[in-house]
DNA sequence: TATATCGCCGAACGGACGTTCGGGCGGCGG
DNA sequence: CCGCCGCCCGAACGTCCGTTCGGCGATATA
């Protein structure tokens, strides 16, 4: 029954082991370089190395190929921040490195979040709810981060996370490699934050 | 009765000149709601109530008529902002004023602002340098505003507009009307920033 | 009233799109 | 060594795309 079991196992291996993986890595690529809707199945086939036909192989329609980028975007960021806060520390502490691991897989993490970021299944796509779901549940993290947090009072910690979230967030737009990493850029921006800028004049 | 109604539009448009505002609105509407590439002329010329042809009786390209929605909404945001920085004030209120005039032209101004941060023309387009100019030249009014503020030492100015505009132009994607308004959440943006959230446990 | 122009119609064109499908090749089980 | 099946090819299909163009009614000019 080894002999079974090992073979099924070498089966599902084979299957999922070809250029699967490669095909899904050219479509991130081709959706966030040219947006879902302008960049063609012939475009990301030739980014693969096959033919337009044989993306239908692995996924039943563009539609579908949008949704597991996503997918495939969302659990890298989220197993990312999620080994981030493994680290043992007090609330800033957790709530940077979280914000670290975001920023840095999303500007140096590859195609995959940035294509996230960039575009979102049709309000129409039977898919779309559940990306939004995964989208949530990975805010929701950010949102006890900000819970933990010891914030003087009055403090709307909704409006915050949403700052802090969409400044991280649009970075992916004027970020360029070279320049400053992402993990300072976070550091930088968590420090607007907790530090006091309004000298009083 | 359509024909009738159409008809006595058309004359009063007519008057006015012609529908060229009316079609560049359902532009920014469609460019918007769909996105440019999955936009088609079609559903533009059907928005404005015309045929598809008479588009380019207006505008020579689809790709110009994403120019002609970009000049159009950075003129209404520069506008706007100039026209909120024309009162009086210290440093913080001058960039307050700024901000809240931003977000509300963004979140509450029409379409067209919204459709300038959704697409942007393409990399080869010839009309991409025009867009981009207005773009830096109107963001170099904020950076002109941080310049003036009385920062702490060593705080990056640079990256501070960056998290600020980011944080901004990241809200059309969550918000919603009926809620805060935009002057609300633009004040609470920056009060994070004058503020001390780190009370030093 | 003749005429030129403006604003738009309606039909068409060539091409690119997403998708389908029969077939073929190479490695693995028997 | 044969037959099977995972994986991909190559060519098509119908549809929709951006764009072109001849024409037409209404308006301004004379």
């Amino acid at each position: 029954m080894a002999d079974v079991a090992q073979a099924a196992r070498k089966r599902v291996v084979r299957r999922q082991g070809n250029r699967r993986a490669l095909l899904l890595e050219a479509a991130a690529r081709q959706f966030l370089h040219q947006g879902y809707a302008a960049a063609s199945m012939r475009d990301i086939a030739a980014d693969a190395g096959m033919q337009p036909g044989s993306i239908y192989y692995h996924f039943p329609s563009k539609a579908e190929l949008l949704v597991a980028v996503h997918e495939e975007g969302m659990r890298r960021i989220t197993e990312a921040v999620a080994q981030a806060l493994e680290k043992p520390g007090g609330p800033w502490a957790r709530l940077e490195a979280a914000c670290v691991a975001h920023l840095t897989v999303l500007l140096e993490g590859g195609d995959f979040f940035q294509a996230v970021m960039r575009e979102m299944p049709a309000k129409s796509d039977p898919g779309r709810r559940r990306v939004t779901r995964m989208r949530d549940r990975y805010e929701e993290i950010f949102a006890d981060l900000l819970d933990a947090l010891p914030l003087p009072r009055g403090v709307d910690r909704h409006d915050l996370r949403l700052m802090l979230l969409g400044a991280m967030n649009w970075s992916y737009r004027w970020y360029r490699p070279g320049a400053e990493s992402p993990a300072k850029i976070a550091r930088k921006f968590l420090g607007f934050l907790r530090n006091r800028l309004d000298t009083g004049t």
